[in-house]
RNA sequence: GCCCCCGUCGUCUAGCGGCCCAGGACGCCGCCCUCUCACGGCGGUAGCGAGGGUUCGAAUCCCUUCGGGGGUACCA
């Protein structure tokens, strides 16, 4: 095998992301970048990460750095990028201006592109007069075949031309699709390549980059269905061989609009890992947008469907065919589920080191505990792991056995609802505790049990309720004995006895 | 306005002419377990947008219509 220009190898598959870095990392771009990566380790091939960075009014310096930690957070590995490199650097549009520059000349000398010196508000105002007219709208080539001088006469001229594309009538508009087939999409006008400031635009510089890197498949969203006549006019002048295109379906908000930051705060990648959310979750959730279950056949015909899946069962069985082209709604109910799920499956140690985090920034304790207090929080972690549905619940939890009884905060509600019996229970209760030994859960709930539920002739829930919330300050705690066993023999009696004396 | 894409339970989906008076999952509701809340177990609710065709037979094919979305930038 030989290698071609662009250092790869003939017929491996290349695919990529390809980010702006606008702003907070977006869901979407993890969404196609699963969906890249997915089929890219199903077929053996690279997955590149490149950075669109041409648009430099809405461009942000942190971003990119941002975008990294949170594929890295999800496990979503490129095999090249701007980061590590690879063979067809750089992989940062801003620095390939000049690799940009003589394929636009080229366009320009066959007469498939020319200058254009309009203003932007000639521009705004032909639009707006073609729209009152019921026509399309499109450029109206003013400028095509006019040097600066003779166009300078004329009015809305501006001193630095832009390079627009001359779009012929019999421009190809049709292209098969991967997930959708044949696909007609819209003709497209004279769509600007190079703008007034030497940065290229999405269009020329996705062709260019597409080719340069070799990439093989276009996975993107289906917002660029309406430009793809765009690029395949531009492989075609330019000479080379289009890419197999696939558009995913775009993720929504509730309200069925493209998904945004603005509607709905899940759009933030950031988002999910401060609520606490496992990124294997958010891989299963997202990997279940616009494409089945598991779904599997026995020996006896009876079919099963799993929703649970890892990214590499999500690779090794990825299809072009099962991906749906109907934009799902980005729901986080299954998400919740699938979050909780993955929680349980988190054995002890795993569960306390992602949990603690999360303690610390809500100043449960100061720094990471160790010997006895991660001990402590470990018998807590057992009493919790199954109530987590967000990393971020756990602080609540963990706060009261961390608290000393004269700072323990009693919720205004959890006291409202006690009965009038709550201080003679509780009264009773430090009696049969003091007499405990071996201050255990089974010790401890025999006494109480024998001395409130059979001395005083209690139903077991009403009994308990003023316990509980002495004990933890909330109407809905952890399991109540073995939370008493955790805090200890002193400090559950000094906690009973000082919220019967606040009765 | 113009162009394009899409349309099965509330949500994610299975279905690709008979196996479907439509299956699974989440959610929701009920019951069980139970010291609260969870977990777990069991059961229930709910859908082929509408109208025409084609066919012995349509969720599945065709047309129309309605609905939703995207594009229409010197943003990606």
């Amino acid at each position: 095998m030989t290698e071609n220009d662009s250092g790869t190898l003939p017929g491996t598959v290349r695919v990529r992301v390809a980010p702006s870095p606008t702003g907070d990392p977006h869901v979407g771009t993890a969404y196609m970048a699963l969906f890249n990566l997915a089929f890219a380790r199903n077929v053996g091939g690279r997955f590149l990460l490149r950075i669109e960075d041409t648009d430099r009014v809405r461009f942000r310096e942190d971003s990119e750095q941002q975008l990294y930690d949170m594929l890295h957070w999800l496990g979503l590995q490129w095999d090249e990028g701007p980061d590590i490199g690879g063979p067809c650097e750089p992989y940062r549009q801003s620095e390939r201006l000049e690799t940009y520059r003589p394929f636009v000349e080229q366009l320009i000398e066959q007469d498939n592109a020319y200058l254009c010196w309009c203003t932007p508000e000639r521009l705004t105002q032909m639009r707006e007069a073609q729209q009152k007219a019921k026509r399309p709208t499109g450029y109206d080539r003013l400028c095509y075949g006019k040097t600066a001088e003779q166009r300078a006469t004329l009015p809305g001229f501006s001193e630095t031309p832009v390079v627009r594309m001359l779009v012929p009538k019999n421009a190809p508009i049709r292209f098969t699709d991967l997930i959708r087939g044949e696909v007609n999409a819209p003709m497209p006008d004279d769509q600007v390549i190079l703008k007034a400031d030497g940065f290229p635009t999405y269009h020329l510089a996705v062709v260019v980059d597409d080719h340069l890197m070799g990439i093989t498949h276009v996975v993107r969203g289906e917002e660029w269905i309406s430009s793809t006549p765009k690029h395949l006019l531009l492989y075609r002048w330019l000479g080379l061989e289009a890419p197999v295109f696939a558009h995913m379906p775009l993720l929504r908000n509730t309200d069925k609009s493209k998904i945004s930051k603005r509607k709905n705060p899940a759009a933030r990648l950031t988002w999910f890992a401060e609520q606490g959310y496992l990124p294997q979750a958010l891989v299963n959730f997202l990997a279940l947008l616009g494409y089945p279950p598991v779904i599997t056949t026995d020996d006896e015909g009876v079919v099963t469907e799993r929703e649970l899946q890892t990214f590499d069962e999500f690779a090794e069985r990825f299809d072009w065919s099962k991906v749906s082209s109907a934009g799902p709604i980005f729901d986080l109910k299954k998400l919740d589920w699938l979050n909780g799920t993955y929680i349980r499956e988190l054995d002890r140690e795993t569960f306390i080191d992602a949990i603690i985090p999360f303690c610390v920034r809500d100043g449960v304790f100061p720094e990471a505990p160790d010997g006895a207090e991660r001990d402590k929080l470990s018998a807590i972690a057992e009493l919790i792991q199954t109530r987590l549905v967000l990393l971020s619940e756990a602080p609540g939890y963990v706060r009261p056995f961390f608290t000393a009884a004269a700072d323990l905060q009693i919720a205004d509600d959890a006291r409202a609802q006690l009965k009038d019996g709550a201080a003679e229970v509780l009264t009773t209760t430090v009696a049969a505790l003091e007499p405990v030994g071996e201050w255990t859960t089974v010790n401890i709930e025999g006494a109480i049990r024998a001395a409130v539920i059979d001395g005083l002739e209690l139903k077991p829930k009403v009994a308990f309720t003023p316990i509980r919330v002495a004990v933890s300050g909330v109407r809905i705690s952890p399991p109540l004995f073995e939370s008493m066993e955790i805090l200890g023999k002193d400090e559950t009696l000094t906690r009973l006895a000082s919220f019967r004396d606040s009765l």
